[in-house]
DNA sequence: CTGTTAGCGCTTTCAC
DNA sequence: GTGAAAGCGCTAACAG
């Protein structure tokens, strides 16, 4: 009478069923080349009509458990959930087990990478600003544990990373600027210490050059990545004798910062002022009017960074591989032309 | 030349070096108890010696691999990474897979746990409002697959739940606006249909009853649970005619709005406004001043979650288990006495 | 190209 | 109380 839950097809069903050897079925699950097409049909039909799913964790026993290790600083936190659900949706399904550590719960990023390397992670992956610091990837290079760098602007060549083109998704903006008809752009850079806040600053003012358009040194602004140093930049900016027709942040946070102080000086935006972001987090749409940003896929990146660190932790592992996140201008509420 | 990482100790490790079978290594490691004290003793000296750390993944091939479902509701954002880790966290050392599913990317929340059904999942951890849903409580029931309630204000006689108590939370706050020496305290209120909200509320009318405050209605603003709505509850409040000298939001995103409307009416917090908050997310960290705030301990209510998941999706699981979380409250920089 | 054998690290079952 | 054997679901390694 009790709903009964029917066990779980394994290989073997499938193989039975396809009237082959669980080898040879297990080998076309894998994507192994070697396989004739005609079985390789068989195969995939039995998994289809079986239902069969992989069992990651008794994949995992034979080819060996990676521990691997993923650090986290707390830069734009809206965007550490994205991360996580990223990360974790690949670590179940490749079957391997995430260390999770805060760098910043440590007094130095050294030690906190050290944690992980002490746990016996087989790999790591860095995010910024962990993974532009040479002494870091030194010393993780001693201790024979790979690194994939996350986010890093400055891809080394030779050395797995995921990443976006911060000065492409940047040129974006300024270009949607522009072509909306402004040309009072200001700019809140964030932590010079991310190659990231360079490289977005650097597509602004390249953009911004050559639509013949100079830039103010007093229209550029540092807000540091953060909230609060958004709102030290707003602050400044919008008191100028000389108004901005349009802020461009260099993240979320710091344009949600920069939109607390329009309204709070009575402006109104898009009319007044225009607003523009870049990560497209929660942030972006929990504040109103929602904000006109940049799209990185950050849970998809996380993905690949997992799988590139498990390549990493393998034996055979190829590394150096290079993954890029597509970018995506999201056209919200909080930019329109300039007042006349 | 190259640092050689060496195996992980494995159970037979510690069997040998502690003269025994692994099978009995086994029993100690999992505290089973018909174990002689001596040999008891052994075999955990060598686990220490050895360092020997259980492979979860193994043990889960053995004994049969739980798929947990989890729906998320983006609710209070900054939360879901706390959620998330805690859950991860406890999956890998139990070696159970999460599938996680944000409700609110289905037309209504009962097609997200259909959809976590229909992936075989043994049990689903439903957080607010999900838990409080009858419709979709007698549904699970019916497909055979048990239900954790997460964070719910009012968990069921019987069913396994995972909660704070919302309602000593508010009045922990209250009180200590109350001891600050308020007496105009006004209260954003959250989203009616959670159960979280009503507690809230109720600690709050409460606390001030019995100190002889008296709770004006013009005092009782909605704010949703959302930035948004929060700042439409601060719009109200900061207008009215006789101006409370502290607001108590029922959560951290919108206690952030009130505080950024009160910038924008050029008010000094503390000095001229408390703020409170609830939940202690990293907005309240984020904001300027920090919230005074109420921490619940998300991670690991996550944790305790999964694991009753677990033991619900046991063959011989030991349903209504109630795992209340501890409150405590944070006292930062957004309140102090009122002026005088 | 495909199948056989062996075994990952652990635990269940059933002896003793 | 303790141990020996068997096997979870899967895949390396080697045959053929």
């Amino acid at each position: 009478m009790s709903t009964q839950r029917r066990q779980a097809p394994t290989i073997h069903d499938v193989a039975q069923a396809a009237g082959v050897s669980s080898m040879t079925a297990s080998r076309v699950v894998n994507g192994y080349p070697h396989v004739r097409q005609a079985v390789r049909d068989k195969v995939e039909e039995a998994i289809k009509t079986l239902g069969y799913r992989p069992n990651s964790l008794a994949r995992a026993t034979r080819t060996g458990v990676s521990l691997i290790g993923m650090l986290y600083s707390n830069a734009s936190s809206s965007n550490l959930s994205n991360y996580l659900m990223g990360a974790f949706r690949q670590a179940s399904q490749s079957g391997c087990q995430l260390l999770i550590e805060p760098s910043q719960a440590h007094p130095t990023p050294a030690q906190a990478v050290q944690k992980l390397v002490d746990a016996g992670v087989g790999s790591v992956i860095l995010p910024p600003p962990l993974c532009d610091d040479a002494a870091i990837l030194e010393s993780l290079e001693k201790a024979g544990v790979g690194a994939v760098s996350f986010a890093t602007a400055f891809p080394r060549e030779g050395a797995p990373a995921v990443f976006i083109d911060d000065f492409a998704g940047a040129r974006m903006m300024t270009r949607h600027l522009i072509d909306l008809g402004h040309v009072d752009i200001a700019f809140v850079r964030g932590d010079p210490a991310h190659s990231t806040a360079q490289r977005r600053e650097q597509g602004f003012r390249e953009t911004m050059a050559q639509a013949g358009l100079t830039v103010n040194d007093a229209y550029v602004a540092d807000g540091g990545f953060s909230y609060r140093g958004g709102l030290e930049a707003a602050r400044h900016l919008l008191n100028l004798r000389r108004r901005p027709s349009a802020i461009f942040a260099a993240n979320d946070d710091m344009a949600a910062a920069v939109s607390a102080v329009a309204h709070g000086l009575g402006l109104s935006i898009p009319a007044d002022l225009s607003i523009a972001g870049f990560d497209d987090t929660s942030v972006a749409t929990t504040v109103w009017p929602e904000l006109t940003t940049i799209r990185q896929p950050i849970a998809d990146m996380a993905a690949s960074a997992v799988k590139l660190a498990m390549d990493l932790a393998r034996p055979g592992g190829e590394p150096g591989v290079h993954v890029q996140g597509e970018l995506q201008l999201i056209e919200r509420a909080s930019t329109a032309a300039p007042p006349r």
